[in-house]
DNA sequence: ATGAAAGCGCTAACAG
DNA sequence: CTGTTAGCGCTTTCAT
């Protein structure tokens, strides 16, 4: 009933316009005939070339290098059922997180001769739908970034298409899990080093499965005592969040913060500055997500480190497995580890440990 | 000669494996039987549903509807001409001047109900000629985000596909400028009103646009006379190089610096901190390029802001302009402005001016 | 080892 | 307004 679903397309371009499909300049056809064989023979030159005496092979190869032909992949498409595409969907590429993962993605991509569809969805559940089940038809496969989908639509996708989620993790499903609950362990058992003893977390967005892996970490830590941990947010992961979760954090008296991600920590590090509050000497902050070139100049922040790159990567790799693998039932899980990267003056708490201070 | 060109795919994956193409669950035919129709009708549904008496159209939509069935545009495709797909390439998804000009991009994509093909060409000519021949005939248009390609070359990819640069200016070319001299002369103007008289550029690659307009108001500020100006480079515009950068600032005794974009910004105040220099105290230091996020929490660094989002939207505006418009052939230019930003604490250089000096 | 023929899902004349 | 016909470029039996 809801227009959303069916729509014809009414924006500016939609309905695919102007040039009449004719004939196309080097289809296979020409090459054929110049090569002096069927085109069935040109079309196995590409596919498998082994079918094809040395002589008509090099012939057809010949011809198609001089005419530039390549087989076109919408063609292809109709008669093979596999488009050469894959989908990529993040939740905003304006997030520092997901450029990141793109490009690892996008590298293996390419080495497999794959096109990667792009798609932002905004943070927005009602768009990421719309704009999955527009691509669905055109692609091989899609990987979703941290999806703000339901479980239960998840696996309905997962009926349509091959399916692999980043930061995500249902049931018969490929996954490339970042290892979050064990950074946040790597971040507490920096800062109780230290001599903290009052943390706060800055709880990134409710369905986000590194956050609630990330407070199980907390809530693990704090079960073994020895420190009092508290839970601040949801936030929207975005510096402007950040800046306003600082007062939070000072008014709750902690001497260290660890924020969802380094857009927070950066926010917090800026609001933190402007009420003249010193860091890392009065209140430590850890960012969570590694975003190199934002934090590399603030020394003053700890991070612990996410190997986005490898997760595109490895995303792209578990894809093929279904695709063109043996088993394209099986599902595998892969889980990436964070670490955590100290760089310039942490500070142990101003009242406390038996630390010489820096500076 | 060279295999670049014709190169049979050999990753795994390569060759479009498995599916057998029989039949689709929901084609046009399925909608056309269901609903007593012809697939012509059933195409003129989508297409120009004005064609069609309303009771047809009505009884169609029902069933498409209820067979969810949107149109393929693989075969849409090979009828038309037309992909749907627009291709967007930049250099470097790593360096965050290109989601941002990405976002923008695939907001206005997306309203016209367009696909986009990302492609990253690792700042590498060569793997980006090959790319773009890969996806040519997948798209109807291209966006080229600061390419690397020779005049040459793109003159010649214009001649086969719809063409948009980004910071690029050929003739008979549509392009988004950013106004990177008039962003020059913003920072200069701001340095010397501070008294700044000796100033650096970190100069970044040879073949960028953006680069040499910056050197152009670079040198038609220091021709107005008033102040030294002095050309650092070139860089790879990367964190590491303006790490570099730094010392060669300091050695030159320049009392300010601009950087060919944030990433190297960042590096200098890195390293200047790392020999225990002041920003802005020492030095100061400007940035181009809009990376809010990266720089927001750095209020010693001044920035020219980049309006990347619009360009991206533009870039689109653009293309579709010539794909969809009237006028296929006539091309545009749209010249974006930039807008320095002052966060914090801005000095005048030491030995300087008559300004009180903040802190 | 190669060719002929059929058809993938769709659109575009051309009738009516 | 709607149906019929003929492909678009390619792959795939099925022959040979």
């Amino acid at each position: 009933m809801s227009d959303e679903e069916f729509s014809p397309p009414n924006s500016p371009g939609a309905t695919l316009g102007k040039p009449v499909g004719k004939q196309s300049a080097s289809s296979i056809r020409n090459v054929a005939i110049r090569a002096k064989v069927s085109t069935s023979t040109v079309s196995r030159a590409f596919s498998d070339p082994s079918l094809l005496s040395h002589e008509t092979l090099a012939r057809v190869q010949a011809v198609a290098q001089e005419l530039s032909y390549r087989p076109n992949r919408a063609a292809q498409s109709l008669t093979t059922g596999m488009t050469g595409n894959i989908g990529l969907v993040v939740p905003d590429l304006g997030n520092p997180f997901f450029p990141a993962i793109l490009k690892g993605f996008h590298a293996r991509a390419r080495e497999a001769d794959y096109s990667v569809l792009l798609v932002d969805s905004d943070e927005n559940p009602r768009l990421e739908r719309q704009l999955i089940r527009a691509m669905i038809k055109q692609v091989d496969g899609i990987v979703l970034c941290s999806s703000r989908l339901t479980e239960q639509e998840l696996l309905e996708l997962r009926r349509e298409t091959t399916l692999v989620l980043i930061n995500r993790r249902i049931r018969d499903t490929s996954a490339v899990l970042l290892d979050s609950a064990d950074g946040m362990r790597q971040a507490l058992d920096h800062l109780t080093a230290l001599g903290h003893r009052k943390i706060g977390y800055l709880s990134g967005p409710a369905q986000s499965w590194s956050n609630s892996e990330r407070r199980r970490g907390l809530r693990e830590a704090s079960a073994k005592g020895n420190l009092e941990t508290r839970e601040l947010g949801l936030f929207q992961p975005r510096f402007e969040a950040g800046q306003a979760a600082a007062d939070l954090v000072v008014a709750a008296g902690l001497t260290a913060v660890i924020a969802f991600n380094d857009l927070m920590a950066l926010g917090v590090l800026s609001r933190l500055a402007g009420r003249g509050i010193n860091v890392p000497n009065d209140i430590s902050v850890v960012g969570f997500d590694d975003i190199p070139m934002a934090t590399m100049a603030t020394p003053q922040l700890t991070t612990v480190a996410v190997p986005l790159e490898l997760a595109g990567r490895a995303a792209m790799e578990l894809l093929m497995e279904q695709i063109v693998g043996s088993d394209p039932a099986g599902t595998h899980e892969q889980m990436l580890g964070l670490q955590l990267i100290v760089r310039g003056s942490t500070a142990p708490p101003r009242a406390g440990a038996t630390v010489g201070a820096p500076e």
